[in-house]
DNA sequence: AAATAAGTGTACTGATCTGTAAACCTTGTC
DNA sequence: GACAAGGTTTACAGATCAGTACACTTATTT
């Protein structure tokens, strides 16, 4: 239910655009365990070589895909997007009925994610926590992932009848932001829980009832 | 008047123990400096041949003062919890006069310190995203930071007349952590005003007034 | 003046880093 | 059966990593 599984029940994402062999195999099977392990060691600490080790993929066929190790990343990034707001968005049409019931199950689907054993904290803050430069291709990549959920927040607040949509959906994503680093930091999965009793809050004085 | 100011002005933290030699000198002034280099440049991807060229030290002298690179780290945010919290602190009770109105002056605080040209994000948020398991000395140095900024607010909170004061500060926790999170990400200082709208929106409906 | 402590410069070890070269194997297709 | 594409193994280059050895220079203290 939560990212992870979501990524390890083998959905592979989407291929390269058409013109290229199209074969669906070895390079999404490379990117989706590169992902894994760079979610899991990070990406400075994590060498080709033990890409090498724990996807079974020989270096030689990696650099056949991939110019260099940030094309890698790069790649494990955009399917981690794809992954993360197919999960959440379809979470939140899941557990909520109306859309303001939807913009608080945001923070009942990230309580199910941050309980889990290999939950990391967000990939895309980790990103850009260790590309610090703004210009840096990885670090614009995690930003742009970051637009697209308040896009998406932005339009369930206005159909949830908020004066200000894009005001309210960024407090939430503010809120959701913190609980994220909060549980990882800590240890404190409850923080989701804590960040959804503010939502509350929020959406009370936000909404015209 | 921000965090990278209060370092640059001399600073230098307290020293060693008594019973050590208590010179003032070149330790605490290799801490601040690895303090800089490290909050600019990542943990792993500074390097101590780095840290040589950056602070004019000798390596041979470094390996004097800490047994490893670990241990430098870790010196270095103990510093920077010293340094942080005497500013944020200092700022909440000079832009605020009642608990209420310091606690959403931790905001006001925030929005200074992230619209410095140097602010690179959470240093403790960095620490425990790149060294993740929570048995990290590390890790566990950047997570007891926290508990203490969540210590001070909740004696804050209680003095509001908070009805659960814990509860209250995690909650602004939560919104100080997203607000640093996302300006940092994105390069949006304005999160911190976003966030302290939302924080006078749970100070609300959290305190009987 | 002697001794002690602190710091320096240089050179090095062994491991690991990203990335490449070259020869070989295994498919499927013509 | 020939050929080519994609994959593999092995070995390597050159840089950088954390950490150390050793001989030297200061400066302070006694």
């Amino acid at each position: 239910m939560a990212p992870a599984n979501h990524s390890a029940f083998g959905y592979t994402g989407a291929n390269q655009e058409m013109g290229e062999t199209m074969r669906p195999t070895k390079r999404d099977e490379l990117v989706g365990k590169a992902l894994r392990t760079f979610y899991a060691g990070g990406f400075h600490a994590t060498g080709m070589d033990r890409l090498v080790e724990e996807t079974g993929i020989s270096k030689t066929s990696m650099y056949k895909h991939f110019r260099s190790k940030e094309d890698l990343i790069l790649a494990a990034l955009k399917l981690r997007d794809e992954q993360f707001r197919a999960w959440l968005f379809g979470r939140m049409a899941a557990l909520g009925r109306t859309p303001r019931e939807r913009l608080l199950a945001l923070f009942d689907a990230l309580a199910e994610w941050v309980a889990e054993p290999d939950f990391r904290g967000c990939m895309f803050v980790k990103a850009a926590s260790e590309f610090q430069e703004a210009k840096d291709p990885i670090h614009a990549q995690a930003a742009a992932h970051k637009v697209l959920l308040f896009e998406h927040l932005k339009d369930l607040a206005a159909e949830a009848g908020a004066k200000e949509p894009a005001a309210l959906a960024r407090q939430l994503l503010i809120l959701k932001e913190g609980a994220i680093v909060t549980a990882q930091v800590e240890g404190r999965p409850e923080a989701a829980a804590e960040a959804k009793a503010a939502a509350e809050a929020l959406l009370d004085s936000a909404l015209a009832h």
